[in-house]
DNA sequence: GCCCAGGTGGGTA
DNA sequence: TACCCACATGGG
């Protein structure tokens, strides 16, 4: 029994993520940084009523009325702040081009992305592998909780180490780690809050007092197929 | 009313 | 390096 099949049989296919371009992903993970998703559609549903869901719409419009309109999302000036500078970034490097950003090696585009402000680690590998199908895999609050308390990984969230052993330890697909983490943070969302109340029907409940390995390791490629993997 | 949500950056020791 | 704290709205 493994992570990702439980996971799969129990959510079915996730479709992630939940949204139309790849810009909307950038946007969408940048105001999703500590907030429901559901205050980010209040947000992008602002942003998009008022055409601002492109680069250069963003640049053109002040501070103050971006921060008006992503207001739902909470942290509203921290977030205008956040998207510009991303915008700003992109025309500087890429001059407003997503297609050439995401022709840039995945681990130098990763180091430039970092260097943008308020775009941490979980951001930048949200737009790698979401918006850009750059094979990274995405770690998260859920990650760190649900893996944790399986004693598969450490107490102390620690981001590269965690991205690492999921990285090597997985089929290196895209694909498959784009719905892996999304069956996390599902998974998560459903069972695995800070309070331990809905634990007991967790489909990662038979996993839970042994040390299973994660994925492949033991995953035969000549076995069933997984679900969401090309293969 | 209180807790929490798909983090990040800045400051201090 | 390792903590702290600010940032802020909306739903359970």
């Amino acid at each position: 029994m493994r992570y990702y099949e439980l996971m799969s049989a129990a959510l079915g296919p996730m479709n992630w993520w939940p949204a139309k371009t790849p810009f909307e992903v950038i946007i969408g993970a940048i105001l999703t940084q500590s907030t429901s998703w559901g205050n980010v559609e209040l947000a992008i549903e602002n942003l998009r009523a008022a055409q601002m869901l492109t680069p250069s719409a963003i640049l053109k419009v002040r501070t103050s009325k971006l921060a008006a309109l992503v207001r739902p999302s909470g942290y509203f000036r921290q977030k205008a702040k956040k998207l510009r500078a991303f915008a700003q970034f992109l025309k500087r490097e890429y001059d407003g081009s997503l297609e050439r950003m995401f022709q840039t090696p995945t681990l130098v585009l990763r180091e430039k992305l970092l260097s943008v402000h308020g775009i941490g680690p979980e951001t930048a590998d949200s737009i790698l592998l979401y918006a850009g199908n750059h094979p990274v895999f995405v770690v998260d609050a859920y990650t760190h909780r649900i893996f944790s308390r399986h004693g598969i990984t450490g107490g102390r969230p620690e981001y590269e180490a965690v991205r690492a052993r999921f990285e090597g330890e997985l089929p290196r697909s895209p694909q498959l780690w784009n719905e892996f983490h999304a069956l996390i943070v599902n998974t998560g969302k459903n069972w695995c809050r800070k309070s331990v109340a809905r634990c007991t029907d967790c489909p990662l409940r038979p996993l839970l007092p042994a040390n299973s390995p994660l994925l492949p390791l033991a995953a035969a490629p000549d076995s069933t197929p997984l679900p969401g993997s090309i293969a």
